[in-house]
DNA sequence: CACAGTGAGATTGTTGACAATATTGCCGGT
DNA sequence: ACCGGCAATATTGTCAACAATCTCACTGTG
């Protein structure tokens, strides 16, 4: 019963970059990965190639594969598309969310507001990708899934300087509080309009953080 | 200087697919395509990998590749996901249309109307797809273009199956002119709602033809 | 006659070696 | 000492052969 490497390596060497263990525009060099995921070069360069195609990594012709470097400037063009998918799944969540749905949701949101009090802000950080995941879960929209998924790994680095910026918590846990009572409620315009202002207020956060960024 | 082979391979077999040469969930057997197209078997299997990596072929362990088959349902989920981001396009080429993109835009739904008149359905189609490239363009939002891209390939045969539909280009055309006249305006949020209701009637007709379709 | 086992052929998955290209460090000229 | 060219090395791109697996027709038995 051989195993099935290829997606093994794919997901291992995913996590390794979102981990932030290679940095923006290093090379990954094909031996290296090979040594430290025990897989030929062959496996090693599906991976990439399959990473090239969510863009998480980038090829240069000759030059081999480098971690792909997302700007603050495509960051925001990306939360713009994820204001867009989210709000849709939230207005499906609303439509779809059964009795047990709304209360794993609300259990999160609860978990999330003791997190805040105990400043906790790297559990806070994990319930929030959680409440993000139940709410997908629920509206079981494949494509807009998919899609979100790509998106999010392209611009996990930022949300993670996102999630240090003081005071970020505080703001963001009401918004998440309001999405599920709208869900909750049933009411999928109302969810929609919610999660969309949640995200807008990660683009102005953005903003300012790219804004201070300059000035250094 | 040797060529380039991998990309001018993948594009002609992506090509190839789209123009319906190869039928949905027909087998790629990598022989035959490395005769057809020229290239050795790695090469091809690279251009494999980078079209499942956008949906277009799908692997099955063992079994390699096959043309994936787009349900109608999963269809509906496309165009639902390309509502969103072709209105926010829409939005943004409203804002930052120049005189010369407005005088090319109109001169589209110009031609567009005279394809109709003369019954050109190829021509038609043609100058749909033209139009709609012209919007992204002039939206120069990259990360929803890029997205687009993937799902309108996706869809290309349900989209082929809609153009023939008896009268559909005489619903679609006064929707495009309507869109077109809400980006020469500068109004986004009427060129957004525009490009809505114009991609929702495209989901009636998908689920008027998909419920024709069980009817057999 | 139906059906499970079997074996040949077809097809894919993987490997290691080789060729092409970029990168680095060295050397001589000015 | 500085700069441009050159050789050595490192790295990637490609190929052809081999191994693993599936497909399917054939065969022998109940």
């Amino acid at each position: 019963m051989p195993e099935d490497p290829k997606p093994a390596v794919t997901e291992a060497l995913r996590t390794a970059i979102l981990a932030g263990e290679y940095a923006p525009r290093q090379r990954l060099v094909e031996i290296d990965l090979c040594e430290r995921f025990g897989a030929s070069r062959f496996i090693l360069r599906s991976a990439l190639q399959e990473l090239a195609a969510q863009g998480l990594v980038e090829f240069q012709r000759n030059r081999g594969a480098r971690v792909r470097d997302v700007s603050f400037a495509e960051a925001i063009e990306i939360t713009e598309v994820r204001i867009l998918l989210e709000g849709l799944l939230a207005a499906r969540a609303a439509e779809r969310a059964s009795k047990a749905d709304i209360a794993m949701l609300r259990k999160l949101v609860k978990d999330m507001r003791a997190a805040v009090n105990n400043s906790e802000l790297l559990r806070y950080s994990e319930l929030n990708a959680q409440l993000h995941a139940a709410i997908r879960d629920i509206a079981a929209h494949e494509t807009a899934a998919r899609l979100l998924r790509q998106l999010r790994d392209q611009t996990v680095r930022h949300q993670f300087s996102l999630s240090l910026v003081p005071g970020r918590s505080a703001v963001s846990l009401p918004q998440h509080e309001a999405i599920v009572a709208a869900i909750s409620a049933c009411e999928p315009e109302q969810a929609e309009r919610a999660m969309r202002s949640h995200l807008h207020s990660v683009i102005e956060a953005f903003r300012a953080l790219s804004a201070a960024a300059t000035q250094l």
